[in-house]
This record gives C-alpha cells, sequence and structure tokens, in this order.
DNA sequence: CGGATGGTTGAAACCGTTCAAAATCTGTGG
DNA sequence: CCACAGATTTTGAACGGTTTCAACCATCCG
C-alpha cells in the first residue's frame, strides 16, 4: 500500500548519478512518505515567499518561472519526477522566483532539518544530490543559448529532444513515445517565442517527418534528424549516457 | 612584495556573503598565491577538457561561453575578480563549455585535493562558497529571462546596470563610473542580439541621458531610469544589498 | 603611417510577433 | 446523448523589431 522502495522516483533519479546503498535508500524513503498532492497549475512556491523547505516531485511535474512586471511570464526549467528544488534554493532566505505544477502531483515536503541531518551523516548521499544539481545548472547553461542563439525552429527540436532524453532517463518512455509535461503555451514561455511561432515549427517538424505531436503525446519519428535539427550538444546533459546502459533487469 | 590578505579578491568577495575568519583568510591566501598571468582574450579551460583545478579570478575578467558548430557564440557568464568556476564544474569529467580571459588576467589555480580538503575541514567556509555560487546560479535564471522576454533596449539596459551593481559589490567602481569587461560584440554574444543593434540599443540609452559608455568606461547618468528601463529585479542579486551597507572603513 | 580592433551608420530583407478568428478537444451537467 | 463552456491548437494576414550586408570612421600602437 505504502510507497515501494523501487517506486521512490527521487531513488531513482540518484541513482543514475551513483549506488545508492540500502540505508540511504531507507533515509530517502522516510522523507518522502508525506507527499502532498496538487492540482495543476498551482503555485508550489512563489516569489517572495521564505522557502523553508525542499520539495521534491514525486509524481507529476513541474516548471519553475518568473513574471516581469507587465504580465510576461519566462519558464526557466522544467522539474520531473525525482527532481527537486536545488539544495542550495531552501538555504536562502527568499524567493526570486515561483516554482508551479504543470498537471496534477504529487510533492513530497522536505523539512529543513532533514537536509540539514543529510549533509551532516550522509556525505555519500549529499554528494550524489550535488552532482544531480550540477546537471541541473548544466542544463539551465544550455538554456541560455537555446534561446539566445538558435532560431526557433532549432529551439523547439531542442526542447523536444531534451525533454525526451530526460523522461527516458527516469523510465517514462514507451518505446519512441512519451508524455511531455507542458502545452504550446508553456513552451513558448520557455523559448521566448510567440505560441503562434511555436505553432508553425512544431508544424513544420511534423511535416519533415521527424515527431508527431497530439496534445502532450509526443512520439519521435526520427531519432537522428531531430537532433541534428537542433544543433544538439549530446553532451551537456551528462548524465543521460549512463542511464540508457544502464537498464536495470 | 606578496599577495597582501586584504588585497586577496577572494576572500573579500566572500566577505559579501559572511564573515571569514582569520584562519580561514590565512587558507584562502595560500591557495592564491601562485596564479597565472594571461592575456585578454585565451582560453582558461575550454570545451571538452577535464577540469581538474578550480580557476578564480584575482585580476582582470574573464566569460563562460558556448560555441555552436556553425561559430555562433553565446556568453553565459562574466567572471569578476573574486569568482571562481563554481565548485561543483570541476567534480564533473568533462566541461561542457569553455571559459576564457576578456582581459589581461591573473587567475588562481587551486588544485582539487585543497578544495576537497576545504570541504572535509572547513564547513564554515565551504557554506560560505555555497552561498557565492547560488547567487551566480541565481543571475544564470535572470539572464534567461533577459534574453528570453526582454526586449533589445531592455536587455542592454540590464546588463549595463548589473554589471555596474556587481563591479560596485566587490568595490571596482569610481563614484557613478566603470570599467566593464566586455566591448559591444561580447554584449551582442551575451544578449542574444546583433552588434548592430547592440550598438543601436546603446546609442538611445546615451540619447535618452541614461548612461554614458566611452569604449570600456561606463558611467551611470541616470540611477532610476537606468533600472527602470531594464524592468530590472532589484531582488535576485540577493547580496548586493548588504555590501553596499557594508562598506569597509 | 599602415594595420588591427572596435565603434557607428544606412538601407533592405527577414524572422518572428501581433491581431483576429476558426477549429478541435475535454469535461460537465442536463 | 447532446449542449455548452473553457482550454488548447491551428491558420491567415499585416506589421515591426532585429538582422544582415556593406560601408565608413575612430583610435590605438608599433
Amino acid at each position: 500500500m505504502g510507497t515501494h522502495s523501487v517506486n521512490n522516483p527521487w531513488v531513482r533519479k540518484l541513482r543514475l548519478f551513483a549506488e545508492v546503498s540500502v540505508d540511504d535508500e531507507r533515509f530517502l524513503n522516510d522523507l518522502v512518505r508525506n507527499a502532498r498532492t496538487m492540482s495543476a497549475r498551482q503555485d508550489i512556491i512563489s516569489q517572495g515567499d521564505l522557502s523553508e523547505c525542499l520539495y521534491v516531485i514525486i509524481e507529476g511535474a513541474a516548471c519553475r518561472y518568473k513574471m516581469l512586471p507587465d504580465g510576461r511570464r519566462q519558464i526557466m526549467a522544467f522539474l520531473l519526477p525525482g527532481d527537486s528544488c536545488d539544495v542550495h534554493t531552501f538555504l536562502m532566505k527568499r524567493m526570486d522566483h515561483s516554482i508551479a505544477t504543470l498537471v496534477p502531483s504529487r510533492v513530497a515536503v522536505i523539512p529543513r532539518f532533514a537536509i540539514l541531518e543529510m549533509t551532516e551523516q550522509r556525505p555519500r548521499l549529499t554528494r550524489i544530490f550535488w552532482w544531480s544539481t550540477m546537471v541541473d545548472e548544466a542544463i539551465l547553461r544550455e538554456w541560455i543559448v537555446v534561446v539566445g542563439r538558435r532560431t526557433a525552429y532549432e529551439r523547439v527540436s531542442h526542447l523536444l529532444w531534451e525533454t525526451y532524453l530526460r523522461l527516458a532517463a527516469i523510465d517514462s518512455t514507451s518505446g519512441s513515445s512519451c508524455e511531455v509535461p507542458f502545452n504550446q503555451t508553456d513552451m513558448a514561455d520557455t523559448l521566448g517565442l510567440s505560441l503562434v511561432h511555436v505553432n508553425r515549427s512544431v508544424r513544420r517538424l511534423k511535416q519533415e517527418g521527424l515527431i508527431s505531436l497530439e496534445g502532450r503525446r509526443l512520439t519521435i519519428l526520427d531519432r537522428k534528424r531531430l537532433p541534428a535539427a537542433a544543433n544538439f550538444d549530446p553532451d551537456y546533459l551528462h548524465q543521460v549516457e549512463m542511464p540508457i546502459s544502464r537498464v536495470a533487469g
């Protein structure tokens, strides 16, 4: 009935980087027990809040975003099951951005003292945790290249391929298909484009036979040409090379 | 002759976040002794390199950047005296981006074992260090909003004001003037704009009496209207509020 | 003084936006 | 099973911010 160890997406995510001991796993499972159920499009934390807990996505998906005074929105990250708002963040007094669910989700709320306990008593686990935040940062850097120096067509290809790879790493794909956590409006606010132009770029990708996308169901039709269209750098996701060969029995 | 403690910009930078003990200061001063002198426009580390050391800018300035196969460049961060490529980075095997000097610089090269020693024996210092990487990340996130959702005019204003504030925090301004570490081509590659359009936005800022910019000499002529033009969020730099009141005697 | 680097300007072309409307899909309640 | 509202996707047409191309100018420095 309760959460099974193997079903704890946090553990599964961290396993992408290194072995997690049975004891560490128990520790993480305890932390995850009281997960909060949230509906779609709800703030987990809002800009200006004091962040006193660490949030980990157990099920569903969320995004980090910022609003400009006139209503323009920019999404700066997607959080998938096993992802957390970085350890750092909650050490800072005030949030300088918001995090909101994109779909109905379950979010574990981990009190500050538990993390402090971890950093003091579980150095190995802490290091694995660090590693995962490094990858988050690498993604952030790559996104700057995406919005700063890529065309609309490249941007859309890039986001779709990256998302597919990230979902694949946590076993959330079936074959060449997956359920992306965003709609086209979200894509626009992520890529620094207008909704209309995102739609046209998607259309072109469909017409060229690289993808199919119906609602949130994405299917990769050409695993070579899609990343090529994005000018995709195969290196920045670091971890993704392992998980593919990882394939638990 | 040698580097004086008070002149160690690394210590000065970390002092923006919290007290640094005399002993910790000595430790940092030792690390900084053998700084490497570099000319302008030279890679400190290149994409693909194994990063085995931590680099700290002692004098001058550098930038983190990434190239696309066809030569497009995107700058993802400016590193000022006291800044380091994050602790994280050098724990990763391969660099997924490059770091290069922008002007003649001195760069401290700190071996891996020294950092490991620090993280194990100097928890307080390690925490301060962490804090500073948090701010770097916050800047990174803000830059995504800059390139993703702001107009050219806003972007240029934003970069100039942010740079002025960061230089002010490390006592590298004289009154309303400072020496920015980049030229207009660098600005273009930072803001996701063409050189020509950066130039026009700068011209407009001059005409409107918000700034003066001759070569790299920037003077803020209107401390209210410049950040307003940028839609500047006063919060994301977190640390800057302290340093201003800090004013060492 | 000549060569290099960085800044400035004009005109035309283009990529992406904006505005506006229609089509499709989903869930809800009658 | 249908009607209806709300959200999301799709399409067309006109506009405009930004880029590109192509000069020209200024400054620095050996």
